[in-house]
DNA sequence: GCCCAAGCTTGATCTTCGTCAAGTCGGGGC
DNA sequence: GCCCCGACTTGACGAAGATCAAGCTTGGGC
């Protein structure tokens, strides 16, 4: 099975990355059809590409941003795998989102020029810093930017619509059967297998993002293995039966 | 259940209105500081009204928009209140916000140029249609327009995400309390009582939006009740003891 | 290669909320 | 003013998942 890349890091965290080496990157970048917008003139791609201003590599188990912290700038994922937390007063706190490569993480903080939620990332990943007023001047001149933004927002938007439905409506199998196909869907979009994944992420973390304990979690992955719809050996998960899956997701709650 | 209704509309529901009207209405509508955007030129701010090209009235229970529907304008709510929800394709739906006036909706449409959810008035209502290619021209001119659509955008998001920790975290008690103290909190920005409303929506959304059945709402309340902590008839609600709201809701779920 | 702790699994029991059922309330239409 | 239906309340019961507990697995650090 492939395994989505360690990026063993050297120690330069947070270094400035000049315009030419950024041109080049972002459009031989095998991710730019996830980040950037398309149909633009060799000279607009040229300049969209000039909104990259540095590189961050985000050591796993450390944060990118966290709730309270200055908002700037957008970060694309270039490689590595984060989840995305916010917490109550209380201390509680919810997965609100895992993010792949080629996905923006940071929107949150638009609205109060704070963020509201902490990335962490959850293997050793690098993204590309995206100061927020430069794509905001840029998009003033580029409409497919413009628009590029605006999507990238309102697919947010409805991506969360669709948590919402999960949290708000699914039983815990229900709920598994989305996650799992959700996932291996995304990793395919990235040429990952279609069958096979590495989850980069705790039993404890699904749960909640899933609105479930990890024991409720582990039981059902246990079941699921029972039924022969998966295999499951740790964090090493094989989609035995996707159909299943589909059908699990898609009968109605009440049975 | 409401019939579906084709939005057989008498015919000023969706009229011109000229620039000259909507300028004088924008600039003179109590609801400015929550559509616009604040620190606009006077010259600006007339070019920002313009944006609005129609009002439209939409009658108790039935859409301003529906799943599937073309997306183009953005909606401002004048008047009335309104829900939105998605439909899995079981026909589940979930409630995923109430939205009154001075509040946008709509965003779920950018991405894929249709709307992906259906937007229901639960009373009478009128909204502002705001063509989104208009805003997007504007925008790309004025700058704290640009910034102020980002913002709606984002704020949108911010509040998904604490629907999600509510959905995924919290307790039925805990749920309906920050439900309550939301709704009055958004209304007394809006001028009315900080302690008494008048529920627009039934028990079986209020449930739905946060993911409990509509007895286990009905139940709640009368626990609320008995409790001192708010005097309930039918959709009329005094909240007597907000702090003790406040104390549901930011108590660890554990106990 | 070995050790250890973090992460995972599984079982037993308890709690919360859902389900089903049987009323009651109240506002809109006549 | 009365009727009726949709909305709401309340009770009894059951099921899904949480909690508590005990033991297992494994991979990362030495």
């Amino acid at each position: 099975m492939q395994s989505i890349s360690l990026n063993l890091l050297p120690s330069d965290c947070a270094r400035p990355v000049d315009a030419h080496t950024i041109k080049v990157a972002c459009s031989t970048c095998n991710l730019r059809e996830l980040c950037m917008p398309m149909g633009l003139s060799a000279e607009e791609l040229e300049r969209v590409g000039e909104i990259v201003a540095t590189r961050r590599k985000v050591k796993r188990g450390t944060t990118l941003f966290r709730n309270g912290e200055v908002f700037s700038s957008l970060f694309a994922i270039r490689t590595g795998f984060f989840k995305t937390c916010v917490t109550a007063v209380d201390g509680r706190d919810q997965v609100t989102g895992f993010q792949m490569a080629g996905e923006i993480v940071g929107l949150d903080g638009i609205v109060s020029d704070r963020h509201t939620c902490d990335a962490v990332a959850l293997e050793d990943a690098e993204v590309c810093v995206m100061p927020f007023n430069r794509i905001g001047e840029l998009s003033r001149e580029i409409g497919a930017l413009q628009h590029h933004v605006h999507r990238i927002m309102s697919r947010e938007i409805v991506r969360e619509h669709g948590v919402m439905l999960l949290l708000g409506s699914m039983r815990a199998e229900e709920r598994l059967a989305a996650f799992l196909l959700n996932l291996v869907q995304r990793l395919h979009a990235r040429g990952f297998s279609q069958t096979e994944l590495v989850l980069r992420m705790t039993r404890e973390e699904i749960g909640s993002y899933l609105g479930l304990k990890l024991e409720t979690v582990s039981r059902t992955f246990s079941k699921f293995a029972e039924d022969g719809i998966v295999e499951v050996r740790q964090r090493h998960l094989r989609i035995v039966d996707a159909q299943a899956l589909r059908r699990i997701v898609n009968q109605q709650g009440g049975g």
